[in-house]
RNA sequence: GGGCCUGUGGCGAAACUGGUAGACGCGUUGGACUUAGAAUCCAAUGGGAGACCAUGCAGGUUCAAGUCCUGUCGGGCCCACCA
């Protein structure tokens, strides 16, 4: 017998199928089905690879695997989302540049990776800081700035001081950046800015289409923030100016008794009126230094200032006052609101705290807070009685009439802030003069980040890039002097479309054949983390719709089924991190247990989308059942016992096992289907005869979960190719249960004992040897018999009083 | 405050459209093999002496509830002055 020596056999496996390129996948193939697989890409951090990571990466390398069985041709490829803060940061810190410390990352990570056993297409690998690839990123920019989708703008930005640059609002957490948690302010700026808005209804209504995890679906949804409601028009008093404010509320408008302007409300400064200037712009200076932290914290004291102006309510020609406040917020709706505080809490708070006066126009309790249900209206002319869906419908046919108000759509949803005031990053290819903008074309594509002694970005809001005088400094064909731009992209730009450029990586002169990118889109089934819910999936289907639009790819969406794998936590039930000491690295796991140990363990922990903490005495058990698999095959005992021909002992176990393995490894559930076979070998241990074929088609499905000891079985008995392109096994359904299965009997739903029949015996006869059944009798003594149910194959139940 | 998810042995967890709760694994205990141990193999393992009691808690629907409904208490994630 031999030992399980998972050292050597994982060195030489992997070895194995380096040289012989076991999982090339022809892209031009289109003789089988397709079938693309992928995983959300990593950022190489110095670090290198977590035990996270693995729990993914095998999800998706059993699925590709078991469909490479099935006789698909299957695409799993991996590559790198290279460019990003840490890296510079670390750069900045040890003066060295960020590129050569980012391929540092990618070796390291691409042998651990290796180590692990999946079963990529290093064919196919590509990395975001490539200039072949950001080339395409670039090119992508240019488009959508032909198509008016990306533009300039001077905008109040999240600015944080600490990284040098300002944020995209979905990087801002709690007016703390995302990455670092430091402080964001707001200040204008200019930026480069892509219409994101202008995909706002495509992006919801197509969110139907996908399969995804329905957590996610309900974030993007909610992130997108579809609001339906009226657009009213103000005017103001002694003014021909208007202003419009946006309700979903629009039949509380008879209770409106103030109007409240966002204190950036364009408006503001026009309308003040000379008593009020100072108190004004007072406040409006207040507002602006503060950061959005102290306004999203300030919510229980609502602030404001009367600006001395008056504006008409279009219903009944009521004389308003006019407000600002921060409570309002100018990039919402239209950064002006309606004040009802009768039945709005926020209106409430406020009307309270100034002392303004509150019309109540629904019936209900409105003494201690603001009414906001459904009621009879009162106080409100011709919807006096009527109920708010009605009412509304009334309020807005009115106000249409008089031309002072209109049905409206709102988002949350808001233009995605492209530019970034740092080095490690995609250049936007774009030059500047006289304030105009030039862009470059493709032939001057890609656009490489030049040389610079220093990283470091100026803290101005100015990008490292300014300071590369020889780069930034372009003579154009008439003599005059253009200069680039020097911002670059969000970290998120190289991540939109790596999965379109997976399909024909070394493609150089276009993002990829259409042909083959119609075959391939979209992607069967992807699967990262959670935390990418909004951000990296919601822009990843911006691009693509805008890409289907320019006819580049065919398919509407970029991602056809989406699954997020729960997170591994440390072995006190904790979050890993370095500062709870409670991080598992891979390579000693790898080194102590093997690859397959890992993969394996990772797989039986639990469902694939719950987070689980790490547990070492688990490992050994898993571990374990891998020696026991081994031993199948290697014990001089047992081998006696294999047989050529079927003994059919293993029959009903197998077949079930071969048909649970296969429905659990398609709906993700690999904790049961390993269970599955950990009870397939424990009858085998039992067995007196094990019929050969039965084992090898075990292995075939066991290899998926360990390759490299799949692999070495599959050789070991007599094998010369791969077991990765052996035939996946199938099963006879007629054989999956037994002839003779147990049953329930139970008296008013209590079970009071079991008994064998033959499988699908009639539910007469069920219920007769039911009633027979000595048990039963006992029980049901002295009782009236009310009801017998029957459900064949599970349960008698006489209920009986 | 809103949305989504979640609560089952000592532990990780199973349980299909309501139908024998706790599969499988870890741990623990006992046995076999060994000079001895490790490893391995076999067996037992929710509680209770028992009828019975058990899926966070309290109700409800049903012949039957971990599963469906109502309320309630924990835990997690996301959004959050969104008009």
């Amino acid at each position: 017998m031999r030992e399980y020596d998972f050292l050597n056999i994982e060195k030489k496996w992997q070895d194995y199928w380096e040289k012989n390129n076991t999982f090339f996948c022809d892209t031009h193939d289109f003789s089988r089905p397709k079938y693309y697989i992928l995983d959300m890409f990593p950022y190489p951090s110095g670090q290198g690879l977590h035990v996270g990571h693995p729990e993914g990466y095998t999800a998706s390398d059993i699925i590709a695997r078991m469909k490479r069985m099935q006789g698909f041709n299957v695409l799993h490829p991996m590559g790198w989302d290279a460019f990003g803060l840490p890296a510079e940061q670390y750069a900045l810190t040890n003066n060295v540049h960020p590129e050569a410390f980012t391929r540092k990352n990618i070796e390291h990570f691409k042998a651990q990776i290796k180590a692990l056993g999946f079963s990529y297409d290093w064919s196919k690998e590509i990395s975001t800081i490539d200039p072949s690839y950001y080339k395409w990123t670039q090119w992508i920019f240019l488009e959508l700035y032909k198509h008016g989708l990306a533009y300039v703008s001077n905008v109040p930005v999240n600015f944080c001081p600490k990284l040098g640059t300002v944020l995209a609002n979905e990087e801002v957490i709690d007016g703390k950046s995302e990455r670092g948690g430091y402080p964001v302010i707001r200040m204008p700026m200019r930026q480069w800015m892509l219409k994101i808005t202008k995909y706002a209804d495509r992006l919801l209504d197509d969110l139907k289409e996908v399969d995804w995890p329905k957590s996610t679906i309900d974030m993007q949804t909610n992130w997108i923030g579809k609001s339906l409601g009226t657009t009213v028009t103000f005017k103001i008093k002694g003014s021909n100016k208007t202003f419009d404010v946006f309700t979903t509320r629009v039949d509380t408008l008879f209770g409106c008794t103030y109007c409240t302007l966002a204190p950036e409300h364009p408006l503001v400064k026009e309308l003040t009126s000379k008593e009020k200037k100072q108190e004004v712009e007072a406040y409006v200076k207040k507002c602006q230094s503060k950061s959005d932290l102290e306004r999203t914290d300030l919510n229980k004291d609502k602030e404001g200032v009367f600006i001395g102006a008056y504006a008409i309510n279009p219903i009944n020609n009521k004389e308003v006052p006019i407000y600002i406040a921060d409570y309002v917020l100018a990039s919402y709706g239209t950064g002006a609101v309606m004040a009802v505080p009768a039945h709005d809490e926020r209106d409430y708070a406020f009307a309270k705290k100034h002392h303004l006066p509150m019309i109540q126009v629904l019936e209900g309790d409105i003494t201690k807070e603001a009414m906001t249900g459904d009621a009879k209206h009162i106080n409100s002319d011709f919807i006096n009685g009527l109920m708010i869906d009605e009412a509304k419908k009334q309020v807005t046919n009115k106000l249409m009439e008089l031309k002072q108000g209109k049905l409206t759509v709102h988002y949350k949803l808001r233009d995605w802030l492209f530019s970034r005031q740092r080095y490690w990053g995609e250049p936007i290819p774009m030059l500047i003069i006289d304030e105009k903008i030039i862009p470059l074309e493709i032939k001057d594509l890609p656009l490489t980040l030049p040389k610079l002694d220093k990283y470091a970005p100026s803290g101005t809001g100015e990008s490292p890039l300014a300071s590369a005088k020889d780069w930034l400094n372009v003579k154009l064909k008439d003599g005059r002097v253009a200069k680039r731009e020097t911002n670059t992209m969000p970290q998120w730009a190289g991540s939109c479309w790596y999965y379109i450029r997976y399909i024909d990586p070394k493609n150089e002169k276009e993002i990829g054949d259409k042909k083959l990118l119609d075959h391939w889109l979209p992607v069967d089934l992807y699967i990262g983390g959670s935390e990418h819910a909004v951000l990296h999936l919601l822009y990843a289907r911006f691009w693509h719709k805008f890409l289907h639009d320019i006819n580049v790819v065919s398919s509407n969406e970029p991602f056809k089924k989406l699954f997020h794998q729960g997170m591994i936590l440390g072995e006190n039930g904790e979050k890993m991190s370095k500062s709870r000491g409670n991080v598992i690295n891979p390579d000693d796991i790898i080194k102590k247990y093997g690859a397959d140990t890992l993969r394996l363990y990772e797989m039986f922990m639990g469902p694939l989308e719950a987070s689980l903490p790490w547990k070492m005495s688990d490992i050994e058990g898993s571990k374990r059942f891998i020696e026991r698999v081994w031993r199948v095959f290697t014990s001089d005992d047992i081998k006696k016992k294999w047989s050529k021909t079927n003994s059919h002992e293993l029959d009903q176990v197998y077949h079930f096992t071969v048909k649970k393995v296969t429905d659990d490894f398609i709906a993700l559930q690999f904790n049961t289907a390993i269970s599955q076979m950990m009870i397939f070998i424990n009858e085998v241990y039992k067995a007196k005869s094990i019929y050969e074929d039965y084992m090898i088609n075990f292995l075939k499905m066991f290899s998926c979960i360990c390759p490299f000891v799949g692999e070495e079985l599959y050789q070991l008995v007599g094998n010369t190719t791969s077991i990765a392109y052996s035939k996946w096994p199938t099963y006879d359904p007629s054989k999956v249960s037994l002839a003779e299965i147990e049953i329930a009997l139970s008296v008013n739903g209590k079970l009071k004992t079991t008994i064998k029949i033959k499988k699908d015996t009639s539910e007469e006869k069920m219920k007769e040897l039911a009633l027979t059944n000595e048990i039963i009798k006992k029980q049901i003594e002295g009782k009236t018999i009310k009801k017998v149910i029957t459900v064949k194959n599970k349960i008698v139940n006489v209920v009986a009083f």
